[in-house]
DNA sequence: CCCGAATGGTTGACGTATCAACTAACGTCG
DNA sequence: CGACGTTAGTTGATACGTCAACCATTCGGG
């Protein structure tokens, strides 16, 4: 702890005081919670949820070649063991291939598949609506901020 | 869509161009999972989950008054139907006391016991220190500022 | 006073996160 | 080549989010 860091109280708090940590760290959190909700309504009618949708996308990046499952959770906002279970059902529905890598029979390599390269095209559009909806009140230079502002906590942290 | 928006290819993209909109989006997202696994991290070792110390908060808000399951619900980051588990395990845990309310029967009123009140005690300053890690690269205009841009992403949707 | 709508909550089903334990396949060293 | 450590991945347990169906209570009319 930094001491004392004094913090006399102030008697009646002005508009827009410089927020505590917690005000911050709770600003953002609930605005991803928000984003998060957006996306998975726009994706529920189609039948998958966003962290299928993640894993998809980052399989069309590799398309047409594959990658390891381990590979797959490293490039996922939440990471790890969870992948193998939303792999099986994406394998399930039929959007993703996956087979024992030859070379190095310890790997899975999983790819897209047709019909997932199909289900994502119908979905970029609706999901990109969402995103500039949501950052639409934003001009240029405030979304420039906004990612400078985001990183800073992330790696100076 | 607003049209051609152009988009001529940037040979040998600049540092720092405008963000996409779901590069923004990311941003938040990837930045809000961080976040949510550091104050898990510090919780863990007191057996109680992030859901579950974000309610106690907001019972100890209200303490010693209690409030309606609904009403804690509103009040937390996510929504709604997950409360009534929570509330089961924080109740199981002796950190909840729950009755029927008498005045009008469907409500349960929520209140936190002194187990509760206590074991908050502990935990207020272990996640005040995560908190206060994760932004102490941004100074106090920084901070507003970020605050200021959640806001408008929320709010501006 | 009883019906039916509205309100407050709970429950079931499914998807997922997280941790820990475990298997399988390399690789290396002796 | 066989023991051992490492790496890739899977699986089981517990907690949570979300949706939809459901029960109980209250309330407004008739």
């Amino acid at each position: 702890m930094s001491g004392t860091k004094g913090k006399r109280m102030r008697l009646h708090a002005p508009a827009s005081a410089t927020p505590k940590a917690q005000d911050v760290a709770t600003a953002v959190l609930r605005t991803a919670d928000l984003l998060r909700r957006r996306v998975a309504a726009a994706l529920a009618p189609h039948g998958i949820t966003s962290q299928q949708y993640n894993v998809l996308r980052i399989l069309r990046g590799a398309h047409p070649g594959s990658l390891p499952t381990l590979e797959v959770g490293a490039r996922m906002i939440e990471q790890t063991p969870g992948v193998t279970r939303l792999l099986d059902r994406l394998e399930a529905m039929g959007f993703v291939h996956r087979e024992r890598g030859v070379d190095d029979r310890r790997l899975v390599e999983c790819q897209i598949t047709e019909a997932g390269l199909t289900l994502l095209a119908r979905l970029d559009a609706p999901i990109d609506e969402v995103n500039r909806h949501a950052v639409h009140a934003l001009g240029p230079a405030e979304r420039r901020s906004l990612v400078r502002l985001l990183e800073l906590v992330r790696e100076g942290g």
